[in-house]
DNA sequence: TCTGGTGTAATATCAAGTGTTACACCTAAA
DNA sequence: TTTAGGTGTAACACTTGATATTACACCAGA
């Protein structure tokens, strides 16, 4: 298993905004600058960070800026707004229908993955955004 | 985030070992054609599963059976047998020291990462095989 | 109008997962 | 004691998705 780096470069980004926004402008480029990865990833995690409503970019000007409260935004909205592929278990696609057990595997299966997977997410909109700023105020 | 098939090939190995044993004999080519992959797939996954004690493979003559009770295997088992990364975020691997983001994103984020992994990992131990089983049974 | 941005497509590169072949080695049974 | 049918495992090809990079049209404000 494994979440794309978009997640935590994500982060990075929205971390990045809170603490430069009107210190200096929040480029692509200086946020690209900061995470150590190609200013188009970061242009990328910037479009999906503003279509999920989190974040305003300025076109052409350049520069981005909070939409919301810290507090009003969970990993999970982050999560969501970055990756597209919401299945967190891989299947192999053909088992045998005339095998009992390969007839039958996803209807034993798939509830228990389900609930898995609402477990994990419903984790993640337990840890808000201030709870990661704060911590970030203490140390820097 | 995608948990690799081998996970699901493994629970699928499992329940065609637990539904075939003693009736017919549970070699990988048999796993493969009720699981619909090459074998080789399910001798690794054999091996693997064989290497947390979960089952024992006849060398030789062949055929696989279960080492333990259906309640005595959780998902988890299975998960740590198959799986071999056991770290679930990936992360960006260069940011920058110089700035205060950079230099603090692991302080502020790995323990609540870990803290994700953890109540992952609690969900998938309270999912045990026997209610698979039971549930296989019961449709077939 | 010029500078420095964003948005996005196209393409290359890389890593991990999966598929396949091959073959040494093993066991039981004929 | 031979042989049929397995396992264990290495090697390699293929596929897919993530990431990196270049390029360029378009935009806003000084």
């Amino acid at each position: 298993m494994k979440v794309t780096s978009r997640f935590t470069i994500a982060i990075h980004t929205l971390m990045f905004i809170y603490k430069f926004d009107g210190v200096m402008k929040t480029t692509s480029e200086n946020i690209a600058g900061s995470v150590g990865v190609n200013a188009v990833i970061i242009r990328e995690i910037l479009a999906d960070l503003k279509n999920a409503g989190l974040i305003t970019v300025k076109f052409g000007t350049g520069g981005a800026s909070l939409n919301k409260k810290v507090n009003e935004i969970s990993l999970y909205d982050i999560y969501k707004a970055v990756i597209k592929d919401d299945e967190i278990f891989s299947f192999h696609k053909s088992p045998n229908q005339k095998c009992p057990v390969g007839n039958n595997i996803h209807k034993v299966l798939d509830d228990e993955l389900l609930s898995i997977k609402n477990a994990f997410e419903e984790q993640i909109k337990n840890i808000n955004f201030s709870k990661l700023v704060n911590k970030l105020d203490a140390l820097s």
